[in-house]
DNA sequence: CGATTTCCCTGGCCGC
DNA sequence: TGCGGCCAGGGAAATC
């Protein structure tokens, strides 16, 4: 589940690795999620950036700017092996994942839900796996953004000025929608997943069903949400189930976790016993007397 | 047009 | 051991 955190982790690491390489070759899953990823291909990279939850991979083609945008959804991991070894120009076939399982180099072995690879001209390759699914590629003209409506509706980055407690008083206090769903939105603030909803809400003692907040809560609540994100950056996001890096490797931020999945424990602040309850269809954990209605 | 609902997906886990 | 049921859940399409 890569919230900004997570995709920000990732684009570090992608960065300094992709920039500059040309994609000279492509394969895509048969789906139209994925199948757009082709459209990358002949296009030097530029540079590496992130809006929300999207990564967006800046493309050079002839002069022209356009982006490659990759959204992770559940499961959707992003590496690049050091050498790719091609027995075939299309999918993979049992051939090629007998050629990566003879391979030392675990880089080199893509698992079995690969959804798109781009071939880089120095021999190496940009893999992207995707269990379930969820994740998308689109290739567009740079900060075209229409076929996206999440993303072309997306609110500021967190660490923008723009993202003011009163933004978040005045935008969460005109809608009917409880605070957690508007935080899940997009619309507000970008990034905030699941996971650091729950944080944040915790941490700003602000209870996630409240539809209104004071200015009090809306300034806590700011200063939370950006400080969450920050620390799930420090830490290398949070690794529960699925998530990996770039690498391969796993964030720390799971141990460092105050409300998400804790529902049944005592609150790490006063004890009580943290509840659990669905939000909009979202699993959701908070504390009773620390985060009160109206708080 | 904004709000709400439905659908997309598979692996891990649990109980029987 | 095998298997049905359930849960994880962000975003886009469909519907209200």
């Amino acid at each position: 589940m890569p919230e900004l955190p997570e995709v920000e982790t990732i684009r570090r690491q992608l960065a300094p690795r992709l920039t500059g390489a040309l994609l000279v070759d492509g394969w895509a899953f048969a789906s139209g999620k994925f199948t757009p990823a082709l459209d990358a291909v002949g296009a030097r990279v530029d540079g590496v950036r992130r809006r929300g939850k999207y990564l967006l991979i800046d493309l050079d083609r002839d002069g022209n700017a356009e982006e490659l945008i990759v959204h992770l959804g559940m499961t959707g991991r992003l590496s690049i092996t050091e050498r790719w070894i091609p027995t075939s120009a299309a999918a993979p076939t049992p051939a090629d994942r007998s050629s990566w399982a003879r391979s030392t180099d675990a880089t080199d072995r893509p698992g079995p839900h690969l959804r798109a690879r781009w071939t880089l001209d120095d021999g190496r390759a940009l893999l992207f796996d995707d269990v379930r699914r969820f994740g998308r590629i689109a290739v567009v003209p740079a900060g075209s953004h229409d076929a996206l409506p999440t993303l072309a509706a997306l609110g500021p980055e967190p660490f923008d000025d723009a993202f003011s407690p009163e933004h978040l008083r005045t935008q969460v206090n005109r809608s009917e929608r409880a605070v957690k769903t508007q935080l899940l939105s997009q619309r507000i603030v970008a990034g905030v997943g699941n996971i650091y909803a729950d944080e944040a809400l915790w941490r700003a003692g602000v209870h996630p069903g409240s539809r209104r907040i004071t200015r009090a809560a809306a300034q806590r609540l700011r200063d939370a949400v950006r400080d969450v994100l920050a620390e799930g950056i420090d830490h290398g996001g949070t690794t529960l189930r699925n998530y990996r890096d770039a690498e391969g490797g796993e964030g720390t931020n799971q141990r460092y976790l105050d409300c998400y999945g804790r529902a049944g424990e005592p609150c790490s602040r006063c004890a009580t016993i943290l509840r659990r309850s669905v939000i909009d269809a979202r699993a959701t954990a908070h504390c009773p007397r620390c985060q009160r209605r109206g708080g």
